[in-house]
RNA sequence: GGGGGCGUAGCUCAGUUGGUUAGAGCGCCGGCCUGUCACGCCGGAGGUCGCGGGUUCGAGUCCCGUCGCUCCCGCCA
């Protein structure tokens, strides 16, 4: 809880609840709140009235509040009250140890009711079952009102502060960018909001403000940050709303270890002033080769083992179909220990099915059994090759390897997830324990087999390590930075192309032509071509970093408003139809029902 | 777009193999109660078992469809 800001005095209280404390022993206080629950004992009634800064006890008695008495019977939870009287140290025996005003008391003289409250749907508070998500979102300001709710928006508040406190005193400026904007259908799909003045047109709400935050570095600005909306209408997760928030920095003539060092103080900073996890400076470093190849992605959970193994070398001539197949075909195998433990034949094939979901087609377990294995897969190798894949592995006896053989991406993506879903069912993380990492060394471009074309593995404004050579696009590194923490990715940025020329190429090598690009991104290539710095920046999940710090389970409980899984507003119940004449305006044909 | 889980009183849940009148705790309403603090005691009200269809002598329970919530895959430059 944040402290008790100042309080002037009026008609309705000259005291928060909160602060019903020693210093005001036998001096006459009002409060005013929301009653959070009343214990009637006939000639005795205590009210605890809660406001945002707590919970008091009111006590009245039927020969000191007189009418108030009579009013205090008929209070029922979430009315709200003004009350005023005495305040009383409690006697020994009557001191309440789980209430920070709990030595003190409101001996209430008078009190006015100021709203009734129909009956909560949910209790507040004071019962043990969870409420379901569902009537706490269609009733969101009741929900807010429980302690874990506002804790995890004052949280939210404290870091946002400190964010803008670091900022401001490192001479970063505070600019907003449009939210109705122009679609540049890359990346994610746009949330799109058609013109009413030019039909036919379309705004789309920004993914990012990343091309106009590049533009406020050709203006001069040199440091801007913003804590800006952004939408994508893709579909939702835990982790994941169709409107979310960001921490938006750039900065002009740095490089990426100057982006990195401010942005470093900068978590330090926020992490002391809210109490978050310890961080060492610097902050380690992991290049993207390394992540995909110990941990299977590119958002490595380096709190605990079970690397990844690669056997590909060790079965180049196995007669096992399967592994000879894959490994013949450009792919490989790929592993790891899980350590000694023991699942049950249902686990295991649960194991199975979950690596299908992932994209596998298949997943090889066996457990470390003298020289050899126990597996349904044993009787397919050699001898000399379960040796060979126990020492790689460095399998002791009773070791579960999991293996699985494919394209050295699905492996990679198979097993990084495993890895991570084993990690939780055998405990191996502690909840205490924080592992902050950069991900650095990013190839610039990868091959997309589907769309058969090379894409950005960050955006297409990324700036290369060194020249561009177009002949070669996947040996392209980029000045790209992602913050990853416990596994999850906090952000990421990257030095930015600065140069129209550059910029022309690179778009040339995602396949945007000349003309296309023009079209698309004109307003950059012009504004390169004006005296671009040379720039670069990041963008942080604001949610996830506070649902992090919060330690909630999803960003939804560190969002005051969120929306469900299909992406509705419960408590609005947007998206919702609109009438035909809001459409006509728009020049939008009205649908006939049933049509 | 695909897969899993859930949906029973205001809330959180139980409900056996398909079988009489669908239960519990909390909340709510009424009464009693002067030191409680998840107050206590007595009494009471409250149900379209998400919705629609089917199987059956009989469906909360089985089947099909559908809606909602949720988790995951795809997607998220």
């Amino acid at each position: 809880m944040s402290e008790a800001p100042a309080l002037s005095p009026n008609e309705f209280r000259d005291s928060w609840c909160g602060q019903v404390l020693g210093d005001r022993v036998d001096a006459t206080v009002r409060v005013a709140g929301w009653v959070h629950r009343r214990r009637d004992h006939g000639g005795l009634i205590f009210i605890d009235l809660r406001d945002r800064t707590g919970i008091v006890q009111l006590v009245f008695h039927p020969d000191s509040s007189g009418e108030a008495f009579e009013l205090a019977h008929k209070l029922r939870a979430e009315d709200v009250l003004s009350a005023s009287g005495t305040v009383v140290r409690r006697s020994t025996e009557t001191v309440n140890p789980d209430l920070p005003t709990g030595e003190f008391e409101l001996a209430a003289g008078s009190a006015e009711l100021l709203a009734d409250a129909d009956t909560p749907p949910f209790q507040i508070e004071g019962f043990s079952g969870e409420v379901g998500e569902d009537a706490r979102l269609r009733h969101r300001y009741l929900d807010l009102r429980r302690e874990p709710m506002r804790e995890a928006l004052v949280l939210r508040h404290r870091v946002t502060a400190a964010m803008r406190e670091f900022l401001d005193r490192e001479g970063f400026l505070d600019v907003e960018t449009p939210v109705l904007t122009r679609s540049t259908p890359e990346g994610a799909r746009d949330f799109l909001v058609p013109s009413r003045l030019q039909q036919g047109s379309f705004y789309a709400l920004p993914q990012s403000p990343q091309l106009f935050k590049q533009l406020l570095m050709v203006a001069g600005f040199e440091r801007y940050y913003q804590i800006a909306r952004c939408f994508r209408d893709e579909d939702l997760r835990a982790d994941r709303q169709p409107d979310f928030t960001q921490l938006d920095i750039e900065m002009s003539f740095v490089g990426v270890d100057d982006v990195i060092e401010v942005n470093e103080r900068l978590l330090t900073h926020v992490f002391e002033r809210v109490g978050g996890p310890a961080i060492e400076l610097p902050i380690e470093r992991i290049s993207y080769d390394e992540a995909m190849s110990r941990f299977g992605t590119d958002r490595p959970d380096m709190r605990f083992g079970l690397e990844l193994v690669d056997l590909g070398e060790a079965l180049a001539e196995t007669e096992f179909k399967v592994f000879r197949g894959t490994i013949e075909s450009g792919g490989t195998v790929r592993g790891l220990n899980a350590g000694r433990r023991e699942l049950p034949r249902s686990e295991l094939d649960a194991l199975i099915s979950r690596a299908q979901e992932l994209g596998a087609k298949g997943l090889v377990w066996a457990f470390r059994e003298g020289d050899g294995w126990r597996s349904p897969t044993a009787k397919f190798l050699s001898e000399a090759e379960l040796a060979e894949l126990n020492r790689r592995l460095g399998a002791e006896e009773g070791d579960l390897l999991l293996l699985v053989a494919d394209q050295r991406r699905v492996a990679d993506a198979v097993l990084g997830q495993l890895r991570v879903d084993l990690a939780e069912r055998f405990g191996l993380i502690s909840a205490e324990e924080h592992r902050l990492a950069w991900v650095v060394d990013w190839p610039l471009l990868e091959w997309s087999p589907g769309d058969a074309r090379w894409d950005p593995l960050h955006h297409p404004f990324t700036a290369p390590a060194g020249e561009f050579d177009p002949d070669n696009p996947g040996d392209a590194r980029a000045l790209a930075y992602d913050l990853v923490w416990n596994g999850q990715e906090m952000g990421g940025g990257s030095i930015r192309i600065h140069s129209a020329d550059v910029q022309q190429k690179l778009f040339a090598a995602l396949g945007i032509d000349a003309g296309e690009a023009e079209a698309r991104f004109g307003f950059l290539l012009e504004a390169l071509r004006y005296g671009a710095p040379p720039h670069g920046g990041i963008a942080y999940g604001l949610d996830r970093i506070v649902q992090r710090l919060a330690g909630a389970d999803s960003i939804r409980d560190v969002i005051a408003f969120p929306k469900t899984a299909s992406g509705a507003d419960a408590l609005t119940g947007a998206p919702a139809p609109v009438g035909g004449m809001q459409l006509k305006e728009l020049g939008i044909a009205v649908q006939r029902r049933g049509a």
